[in-house]
RNA sequence: GGGCGACUAGCUCAGCUGGUUAGAGCGCUGCCCUGAUAAGGCAGAGGUCACUGGUUCGAGUCCAGUGUCGCCCA
């Protein structure tokens, strides 16, 4: 017997029953177990950073993950069910730093490397338990680790990391090692559950990655003017860039630059940035600009013609006009010419080996639109000056160390911070006469994007992965040896043959790609991966050491220090090697590794590249990736694609599926202060997730969603409607007593072949046909990952479920309706729920599953006892797929529509019965006309339906020629045409043709639809007419009346809280005539209502019920029954 | 400045390779159905499909340009 099911489901209590069901049964185990060595299907996972609790955007992406995977078990393939945590990095450093309330990297040195080292793997830790316990409760299915085991493995970390442990692996072996070890092993095979980016073999793998790209001579130290956080005292890589660009207020300082050759004359420059001037070198105007010089009291200046308005304070007069080409090599009196920084990047740095002297130089990126049009260059305090002065060969100077402090050689500025020195160089500047103006401006300006603070520029060593030559003409001309140079266009090459989801991703990750700089690998941090450069100080030579036996074999010293570590700083520091060229000790750079390598090297370092090669062929390419599109083409895409190039000069997946961002229900991103933020935990336990679930499986990917309570509830009304459908078969099986006896599609075909049942109905067939074909159409969208589609097509189904198929059929499963018609019923339900469950497992596994169990499980022991160890049904349901009885159907349904549009107008209710109405078909007929009709005049209350032709004085015939078919034909003939058509002067021939507009048409290029005859009161659609009988005999008002009387009944019945099965007295109190006329009809009430029906005096409370006929009261006999 | 995407009803979004009358859900109004009922149906109100131009017999759909927004790059 089914288990009751209540009309108002607590989704969330459901779903945490569900947790413990597939806990109790391991169900995912036997799912794994179930599908060994089948067919494979890869999908490897994206890492996570375990550095926070999952956020809701997070669920997205994951829901995605979840329900392609269940969709692929489903399908029998065998997976891996490897989720990964991203590890290492500045990220995880930030939020340590923020606990022990540092501000800067001496506090970290302060404390000790290695006890932050270690404080940084025990935050990863905590927080991919709490990652995995949210997972898990999302429904994911992976292999997870406990997550009590990683608490336990956090806390022995941080007592004793050289304590021995044993851990247990996620199939139950036991691992013994070192606290440190068994992390830094965490993933491998011996211990398996999510891979962890700083596990040794992800560590050392990228080692071997780096030292391939060295040997193809790749890695290089660059010398770069790059976007510098001083507070973190690091270099933010290009990749990292973007995210941090705000609106901020800066001082807009204009300083005159006196000119040598002009005495009395100066240059007006303007910057944001007044530390830059101590390293002014150059001033650049736009060759193509005009550039004035104007009279301001007794001084001159010069700058651009377009800046005149904003640049000058005061009057003044334009006294000449020049194209900037020709202020070229113009020498002027540099800001702070006597700091001995200055002298010395200027000595000998001139034409010829001449004093470098400051002059004026072109530059096309000059523009007018802020500042004079002449623009202070300091090629060793800018990005875009850096770049200029390279190619001009100008001088660099470099005023800041990594901390943001100016350096020595810079007089009274040496020692003093970035942020400090701009009064005392604003004073300066005054004193010397060379100050015109300061305002302050808002602009938009890079901030670290983990701590916000504003970011300068700075010459630094860093090293970099090089993304070789842009060629200057197309891609298809090159040569092969051209793009054997060049990283950038052997990636181009790999990345044509992946599948991208939506297609535009490719365009980009190309445009990408085009314009990708040289990568920057390195950072100067303390936590991630220990970068295996070793840069002898003695001769220039660079090792790259490709691996932990490499390494070993090549120490010199300081090997006994580092054994029994993880490769992580400060352990592996302690390693010297010998040079490879001098023999001199070398030491390793100190730098750690960018981030993406982590996660770029996991298509190998996850499936054992290197160590069961067979394995990992079976996995890699993998079949599918997904991730959220903003971020991830310079990120994780980039680096996969860059490092399975380099490796093996292939793509590491198939097939990329990307997805927008998730925002608040206002549109904005969420933020905790807009009060638009929704945590991930609150979703799960008020919303439910498979809610969650819906509403992302219902998005479209390539757009942002729109993340709240308000679309939740209509997400959630959805799915109730699915409920109310299961809610109200299980109610009425176990009133009738009903149960499958065997299986889905066999017990409906035992019981439509019984020789004493009526042919199967058609209505039958039909949710059947439905259902088979829902079955194959969601196969194939979820094959091509459509997730939207698919979640549409089962939307569509509940409605129809619901609306038509349950609705027609209530009746059928009453205690009171025909035996084998109910049971034909039940079992036509219970297949058709049984299937939708299977359907929608993937997308919502605890609905599916709760439905799933009390259908199947709670009353068959011998079928599978979870529904995600069903395999996907379109096969079994295949023969069920009947289209034509489908497009018949949606005429009577349609018919139905126009009845009750008519019914409207007309002013007559549905519960008045009507004796005849008259239908025009479109098409020739319907398949099982009568059968289909019947349905039809019931759902409408009308007593018979005649058909009527083409002859019929209600219709008239009109022509709709078929566009797409004939368009092309016809071309400028097609106005005439058409309106020959809409006005009816065409001629229908015997054979079928149609002659209208000058031209005859075949048969396949019109339709001949019927159309109301002008002035009958009938309604169509797309040629189908209605035409319904509005004339009320005194019999079909009575019955109209007893319908009436009957929900009068049912309404006393619900108000006093009786049970369906309950019997109950009715009194009603009617004039004699009403008596007489409800007379024939009040068995039937009686019988459908459950109550014994005395007409006399009604009790006080009944409540007065209008009848066409005139007033009546019911009331329900107290203490008949009731609560 | 360059690349990619979006712009359709008050809100959230569908609209396939162009086909003449642009749809759904939510919200609003009226009516209806109803022992699934905090659901459902019918009807109504609500749209210059961002704008301009082009291609075409025909453009929400294709092309070009403009504008606004988002993301990416410089």
């Amino acid at each position: 017997m089914f288990r009751p099911v209540s009309s108002k489901p607590d989704l969330v209590a459901g779903e945490h029953e569900i947790l413990a069901l597939w806990r109790e049964r391991r169900t995912f185990a036997r799912l794994r177990a179930q599908n060994a060595g089948n067919p494979r299907w890869s999908f490897l996972d994206g890492p996570i950073t375990a550095n926070n609790p999952m956020g809701v955007h997070h669920a997205w992406g994951r829901a995605y993950k979840d329900l392609f995977q269940r969709f692929h078990a489903m399908l029998g393939q065998d997976q891996r069910y490897q989720n990964g945590f991203d590890c290492q990095g500045l990220w995880v450093e930030v939020n340590v730093e923020r606990d022990l309330g540092f501000t800067n990297k001496r506090d970290i040195e302060d404390y000790g490397i290695a006890a932050f080292v270690s404080l940084c793997k025990q935050r990863v830790l905590t927080y991919a338990a709490r990652q995995t316990e949210q997972s898990i409760r999302l429904g994911m299915w992976m292999d997870w680790n406990d997550p009590n085991e990683l608490r336990r493995l956090r806390d022995l970390l941080a007592e004793n990391p050289a304590q021995t442990v044993t851990t247990t692996s996620t199939d139950g072996q036991p691992v013994t090692d070192t606290a440190e070890m068994i992390v830094g092993r965490l993933g491998l095979p011996e211990t398996g559950g999510s891979y962890f980016t700083f596990s040794n073999e992800n560590n050392y793998l990228i080692w071997s990655f780096l030292a391939e790209c060295h040997r193809r001579g790749w890695l290089y130290k660059g010398h770069d003017s790059m976007p510098w956080c001083a507070r973190c005292g690091t270099g933010i890589s290009q990749h990292e860039m973007t995210e941090g660009y705000a609106d901020r207020e800066d001082p807009g300082l204009t300083v005159k630059l006196p000119l040598l050759d002009r005495p009395g004359e100066a240059l007006l420059v303007w910057t944001t940035t007044p530390w830059t001037l101590t390293s002014n070198v150059a001033a650049a105007v736009g060759p193509e600009l005009r550039y004035v010089k104007v009279q301001q009291g007794d001084e001159t200046f010069w700058l651009g013609r377009g800046t005149l308005k904003h640049a000058l304070a005061g009057d003044f007069k334009v006294v000449e006009e020049h194209p900037g080409s020709e202020l070229a090599g113009w020498r002027y009196s540099g800001p702070f010419d006597n700091l001995p920084a200055v002298q010395a990047a200027f000595a000998g740095a001139g034409l010829g080996g001449a004093d470098y002297e400051h002059q004026v130089v072109l530059w096309d990126e000059v523009g007018e639109e802020e500042g004079t049009g002449i623009v202070h260059i300091a090629p060793g305090c800018g990005a875009e000056d850096f770049a200029l002065g390279k190619s001009l060969g100008l001088p660099m100077i470099a005023p800041l160390d990594e901390n943001g402090i100016v350096i020595p050689g810079f007089g009274p500025y040496s020692g003093r911070d970035v942020r400090d020195v701009m009064e005392p160089i604003v004073e300066c500047l005054k004193h010397e006469h060379r100050f015109y103006r300061l305002e302050t401006i808002t602009h938009r300006y890079p901030h670290c994007w983990r701590c916000g603070t504003p970011l300068v520029f700075r010459l630094v060593d860093e090293w970099y992965i090089s993304m070789g030559p842009v060629y200057d003409k197309p891609r298809e001309s090159l040569t092969k040896a051209e793009v054997d140079a060049s990283l950038r266009y052997q990636i181009m090459e790999v990345i044509g043959g992946i599948k991208w989801i939506p297609g535009f991703g490719y365009e980009r990750e190309l445009d990408w790609l085009l314009n990708m700089h040289d990568w920057m690998i390195s950072k100067k941090r303390y936590w991630g991966l220990a970068l295996p450069i070793y840069d002898c100080t003695a001769c220039g030579t660079v090792t790259v050491v490709g691996g932990r036996e490499d390494l070993a074999s090549r120490a010199i010293e300081g090997w006994d220090q580092f054994e029994g570590h993880t490769p992580h700083r400060p352990y592996v520091d302690a390693v010297k090697i010998a040079c490879s060229n001098c023999g001199a000790p070398v030491s390793r750079i100190r730098d750690v590794g960018n981030p993406w390598l982590d996660a770029g090297i996991v298509p190998f370092s996850t499936v054992h590249y290197r160590s069961d090669p067979e394995y990992w062929s079976r996995w890699f390419p993998a079949d599918f990736v997904t991730e959220s599109f903003p971020g991830q083409f310079r990120n994780w895409f980039y680096s996969l694609l860059a490092m399975s190039t380099v490796l093996r000069r292939e793509a590491p997946f198939k097939t990329l599926f990307g997805y927008a961002l998730v925002f608040g229900a206002d549109g904005r991103q969420m933020h905790k202060s807009w009060g638009n933020a929704i945590e991930f935990d609150e979703a799960a336990e008020r919303m439910g997730v498979d809610v969650m679930r819906w509403m992302f499986a219902n998005a479209r990917p390539e757009d942002n969603i729109l993340f709240g309570w308000h679309a939740a509830d209509e997400a959630r009304r959805r799915l109730l409607v699915l409920w109310n459908v299961y809610s109200f078969f299980v109610t009425y099986a176990r009133l009738a007593g009903w149960e499958p006896k065997r299986g889905i599609v066999a017990e409906i075909r035992e019981v439509g072949s019984r020789p004493d049942a009526e042919a199967w109905p058609a209505l039958d067939r039909w949710i059947l046909s439905r259902v088979a074909g829902l079955a194959a159409e969601v196969k194939e969208d979820l094959a091509e990952y459509d997730g939207l589609d698919a979640a549409r097509a089962i939307d569509r189904f509940v409605e129809e479920l619901s609306t038509w198929y349950l609705r027609r059929s209530r009746d059928r499963m009453r205690p009171s309706a025909d035996p084998i018609d109910r049971e034909q019923a039940f079992a036509t339900l219970h297949a058709a729920l049984v299937a939708l469950s299977r359907i929608l497992a993937p997308i919502l596994p605890f609905l599916s599953e709760s439905i799933y169990q009390n259908l199947i499980v709670s009353v068959d022991p011998s079928l599978p006892d979870s529904v995600h160890l069903t395999r996907w049904p379109d096969e079994e349901l295949s023969d069920l797929r009947d289209p034509g009885l489908e497009s018949s159907m949606a005429v009577v349904t349609r018919v139905v529509d126009l009845v009750r549009t008519l019914r409207g107008q007309a002013g007559i209710k549905v519960r008045q019965p009507l004796a005849r109405m008259w239908i025009a078909l479109p098409d020739a007929d319907l398949v099982e006309r009568d059968e289909l009709l019947a349905l039809a005049a019931d759902e409408v209350n009308v007593k018979s339906i005649e058909l009527i032709g083409d002859e019929s004085e209600l219709v008239d015939r009109r022509v709709k020629p078929l566009l797409p078919r004939i368009g092309r034909k016809l071309g400028s003939a097609i106005p005439a045409v058409m309106s020959a058509a809409r006005e009816g002067r065409f001629e229908i021939l015997p054979d079928g043709s149609v002659t209208l507009g000058g031209v005859t048409l075949a048969p396949d290029e019109v339709e001949i639809q019927a159309t109301p005859r002008p002035g009958t009161a009938v309604a169509h659609d797309e040629g189908l007419v209605v035409v319904i009988d509005t004339e009320l005999t005194p019999e079909l008002r009575a019955e109209g009346d007893a319908r009436e009387l009957q929900r009068a009944i049912q309404d006393a019945r619900k108000d006093a809280g009786v049970e369906l099965d309950d019997e109950v007295r009715i009194r009603v109190e009617a004039p004699a005539a009403i008596r007489a006329a409800l007379a024939p009809f009040v068995a039937a009430v009686s019988a459908e209502t459950r109550s014994t029906i005395e007409f006399g005096e009604a009790p006080a409370h009944a409540q007065p019920i209008d009848l066409d006929s005139g007033t009546i009261r019911v009331g329900l006999m107290p203490g008949t029954v009731g609560p």
